[in-house]
DNA sequence: GCTGCAAGCAAGTGATCACTTGCTCACCAG
DNA sequence: CTGGTGAGCAAGTGATCACTTGCTTGCAGC
């Protein structure tokens, strides 16, 4: 099974660099060292290739936030840090399925995507955080929520090709924007 | 004059909805109404016409915020309603770009693009008002910025392909992030 | 040693691509 | 009436594409 799970990641990738179109069967056999007609022999077609390799590269194992919050700040620090390393590695696929989603709807499940899932999660955890009142009661969480996925969504798709916008680390960004964040939302420290 | 116009915004949609290899001579040709030799005597080569025409597509006249601000809060949502209306009209072309930026850095001026200048923009106005003691004094401005402007980048190119994480109108939604931003710079209403 | 399977290799097929050539037609100025 | 100009049309060229066929090779189990 070594061999299947290589032309998949061959695959993924070249997608990601060129496109559905620009992702011949060539290239993807080249890059995966293996010969065309095996790529055939094993998915039937290109289409069922690539629908295979981008549902396996997007794929993820989201990273939660804890359903009993102890010290807010720092869980949504690593929350952050960590969902945007997740979008910042996986950019190149991001932005060529994004591209691509008119013409080829069903290649990337979006509805199902990292992005999503990490809102509906990070909309809950904020919800639990303004029942104990830590959060100010006339907040908007659902706009706040996607006001924070949008930014860090933005700087990891955007990071590596407007560098003058993003001068400073990740890490740094990520907590920066934490600290607006937290302003915006009025959230309380931990009392200890 | 009027061909030649029509035949570059014909290649720039073509090239917003399947991309460089998807925009075949033959599909600009046709959807301009016009032969598809006419398009090699006009530009030389599909190249030289995809060029030109998304460096025309991707031109715009920016919104710019005043010199000097009367009400910041009105002045802000104005400006931010008008940028996002601009990226949201123009996402199916910023989504392919930033789709095949890594193959085809040139084709689209990314260091020069509206989100871009619009953030300098903003960060300078932010910086007046700041100036005035408008806006708390320990806020990263930059960071600000980037957060701001990429919340509504964000939302204007993924608004359409995901719904659910965008229930709101686009106005409205521009109205909360706005009202969070306020929050998160700490600014002060105008006092009169 | 034999069988069966997984993979490679050589060659080719029809479609589509960007782009060219040679010619015709309509129009407009002098 | 004539010459030039801008556009269309028909046909074709070489390259590349996804995909197929027929055959060979290496290897594992019996």
């Amino acid at each position: 099974m070594e061999l299947r799970d290589r032309i998949l990641g061959a695959a993924a990738q070249v997608y990601s660099e060129t496109g559905f179109r620009g992702a011949t069967t060539r290239r993807i056999a080249e890059r995966a060292g293996v010969n065309e007609i095996t790529l055939f022999r094993h998915f039937g077609s290109k289409t069922r290739l690539l629908h295979e390799a981008i549902q396996c590269a997007g794929s993820t194992t989201p990273y939660a936030l804890p359903a009993c919050s102890i010290n807010p700040r720092t869980e949504l620090r690593e929350w952050a840090v960590a969902n945007h390393r997740e979008m910042f590695d996986r950019r190149f696929l991001i932005r060529t399925a994004m591209g691509e989603m008119e013409e080829r709807p069903d290649i990337f499940p979006m509805d199902r995507s990292q992005a999503v899932c990490a809102g509906l999660d990070l909309k809950a955890y904020l919800e639990r955080l303004q029942h104990e009142g830590r959060i100010a009661g006339d907040i908007d969480l659902r706009a706040a929520t996607t006001m924070f996925m949008g930014t860090l969504f933005a700087d990891a798709i955007s990071r590596d090709i407007l560098p003058s916008m993003y001068p400073d680390s990740a890490e740094a960004s990520v907590n920066q924007y934490l600290e607006l964040f937290a302003r915006a939302i009025a959230l309380k420290e931990y009392s200890s």
